[in-house]
DNA sequence: CAGTATCCATTGAGATACTG
DNA sequence: CAGTATCTCAATGGATACTG
């Protein structure tokens, strides 16, 4: 379906494959990783550490179709490709920054919270059990 | 793994989990969402077209967990809950704000990049079946 | 209305082996 | 070195029916 303006609220608007795309875990990173120049593959590899090779290459053809980054093949033996971000690549890659920021700047407080939350819950559960067991007595009684 | 500060290069950095919270597509809908104040349940339900059941709750629950929304239960009936961004969570819909600007600003970009690129690749595709015929012919030969 | 539970198809993603 | 191709298994996510 077109749709302008774009609207990530609605389901079939295109613009939604693309906050997919951007949205990704492994994009952000590659994004991140080629904000300083060219960078060729092995490296790219090595810098995002856990990514496999599956996920590399299609990250990677993922942006080059949507035109964030370029791919550059030198045609030499041994190989060499290096991949660029292009001046939009840029762009977003200046809002994954902030992104990365903003994950170090709250990163404390977002694990305590997840351990305050935990613990919470698990006394919930508890307590519930104890119902449990105490209607499970009344009924039997 | 404890790992100060958060690096989200590192694969065994608990900070990935957070990049995936916070990239994950229902979570920054949902957060937009949420920027103007409290909503209830069912409206985020409409709001956010496409989501089911199941992960609208699977992201609220998630998002509970990391201290970035809240969930009130007035405990009436009909049944009213509804949930609101907490401090750090306003801060970080601010930033998917942001993410949802770049996506309108450079939708039209994104959706030429496409076309071009998948123009090119369906034509090398033609033009590789034809070496391929000619190697195959050769081969015959 | 809000939420859970279950089933089921599709996709994601790693491991491995192979090509130029 | 860069990349493709399979194979396999786990995770995602949707549809449906059910509870308080």
């Amino acid at each position: 379906m077109e749709c302008k303006p774009a609207d990530v609220f609605n389901v079939d608007c295109p613009s939604r494959d693309v906050l997919e795309l951007v949205g990704s875990k492994w994009s952000m990173l590659v994004i991140c990783t080629l904000k300083d120049g060219p960078v060729r593959t092995g490296e790219l590899r090595r810098s995002v550490s856990g990514i496999s090779q599956k996920m590399l290459t299609e990250t990677l053809r993922d942006l080059e179709r949507n035109g964030i980054i370029v791919r550059t093949d030198y045609r030499a033996l041994p190989l060499r490709v290096e991949y660029s971000l292009t001046e939009v690549g840029h762009s977003l890659g200046r809002l994954m920054k902030q992104m990365e920021y903003w994950i170090i700047d709250h990163y404390d407080y977002i694990i305590s919270a997840q351990k305050q939350h935990d613990t919470k819950v698990k006394s919930l559960a508890k307590s519930k059990s104890q119902t449990d067991n105490r209607r499970l007595i009344s009924t039997l009684a």
